[in-house]
DNA sequence: GGTTTATCTGAACACGCGTTCAGATCAAGG
DNA sequence: CCTTGATCTGAACGCGTGTTCAGATAAACC
C-alpha cells in the first residue's frame, strides 16, 4: 500500500502543497510543524525539502500562487462593459473565488506576518494590484456618471473587506446558497456606490 | 534603575498584559515565547506565572477583556432615539474604539484557533453578542419603516467587517483624520441600508 | 530594626523544532 | 536484467519551548 522508499511520485509535491495549506489555515504557520505536514502526506520530515527549500518558502509559495491565481482569475473573466455591469461581475467573482479557497484566502491574510520582509513586500504588492483593480472600475464609475464615490481606494478596501468577510460565516451546506449571497451583496455593493440617479 | 528581585510591583502585571499584546500582535501567539514577553518586561520567564496560571490563559484573557470592554464601551455610549440615528452613533463608536485598540482587534481575531475549544466558545460568545447588538439595530429600523435590510444579520457581519477592515489601513498620522474616516464610512453604511424613502 | 512575605531569579526538565545528509530503496531506461 | 538516478528514510545537530521550584531579594509592617 502505503510506498516507503526511492519511490518517484509526480503527486508527492501537490499533497505537500495541499497539506501545509490546509494545516497553515487551521493551526497557524507557526504552530504547524515540518514533521506534522510530512505525516499527513505520509513521509518524513526530511523528504520535504525535495518540495521547498524551507518553510519559509514553501508559505510564501502558496501565497504568492494564491493570489496569482486570483488576478489571473479575474482578468479572465472580467467583461468589457459599463462600470456598474463589471463591478457586479468583481463582486460575483471574488465571493465564487474566494468563498472556494477559504484556506488560502486566511493563510494569504493571517500569516502576513510570519514573511520575511522581502517576501512581505511581493505579496503586498500583489494584493495591491487587486485593490486597485476594483479602484479602476469605482473610478470609471465616477468618471462615467454612475457611481458616487468621494474615495475610491478606501472604498475599495471597504468592499473588498466587506466581501472577504463571507468567509468567516459562509458555509456551502447553510441555509443560503451561494447565489443567494452573492445576490445580497452585490445588492449591498451596488447601494453603496451608486449614484443618485 | 532596573529593580531586580524581591520587588513588589503593581506594575509589572499590567506590563506584562502590554508586552504580550503587542508582541502577539505583531508575531503570533505561536511565534511568541514566555521568555520573550519576559524580556520586554524586564523580568525572567519564570516570573509571568505570578501573574498568568500558563500562556494560554494569558491569550484568553486579553482577548476576553477586550471583547468586554467592547460590550461595555458601547453599552455605556449607545443613544435611545430612532435607529438610523443609533446606527450612526454604532458606526462612529466602533471606529473609534477599535482604531484605537488596533492590537487588541488583531488578536482577537487572529488568535481565535491558538484558544483551546472551552476559551474559543467564551469569546466567540461575546463576538456574537456584538454582532447581535448591531443586527437588533438593524431590525428596529426595518420595524420603523427606515431601512431597507433583507437579511439582518448578514448585513450586521458585512458592514462588521467593513468597518474593522480599516484597521488595515489606517494610520493616526495618514492623509485621513478619524472624523473624515468616521464620515466615509458613516455614508457607506447608510447607504447600504437605508430605505428608499 | 527585625521579621514577614510577596516577588523574582536561575537552573532544570523533557520535548519538539528546522534543517542536513549518508545510505537505503525502487521505478524507469537501455 | 542490469544500471541509473530520483526519492525517501532515519538519525543527528544545536537550539528554543512552556513550565516548575528552591532559594535569593528587598519592600512593607510592627
Amino acid at each position: 500500500m502505503a510506498r516507503t522508499q526511492g519511490s518517484h511520485s509526480d503527486i508527492t509535491g501537490p499533497r505537500v502543497r495541499e497539506a501545509a495549506l490546509r494545516l497553515f489555515a487551521q493551526h497557524g504557520y507557526a504552530a504547524v510543524s515540518m514533521r506534522k505536514i510530512a505525516g499527513e502526506v505520509g513521509v518524513q520530515a526530511g523528504a520535504l525539502y525535495k518540495y521547498t527549500p524551507d518553510k519559509q518558502t514553501l508559505l510564501f509559495d502558496l501565497m504568492r500562487t494564491h493570489l496569482e491565481d486570483l488576478l489571473a482569475g479575474w482578468d479572465a473573466v472580467a467583461p468589457k462593459g459599463a462600470a456598474l455591469d463589471v463591478l457586479e461581475a468583481f463582486t460575483r467573482f471574488h465571493i465564487r473565488f474566494n468563498t472556494r479557497r477559504a484556506d488560502a484566502v486566511f493563510v494569504s491574510y493571517m500569516e502576513l506576518r510570519n514573511l520575511v520582509p522581502e517576501n512581505f513586500d511581493i505579496i503586498e504588492g500583489l494584493r495591491r494590484d487587486y485593490e486597485t483593480r476594483l479602484e479602476a472600475i469605482l473610478r470609471r464609475g465616477v468618471a462615467e456618471g454612475r457611481l458616487a464615490v468621494a474615495e475610491p481606494r478606501i472604498t475599495a478596501m471597504a468592499l473588498i473587506a466587506m466581501l472577504t468577510g463571507i468567509n468567516t460565516w459562509f458555509r456551502a451546506q447553510g441555509r443560503l446558497s451561494l447565489a443567494e449571497v452573492e445576490a445580497l451583496y452585490w445588492d449591498m455593493v451596488r447601494r453603496t456606490v451608486a449614484g443618485a440617479a
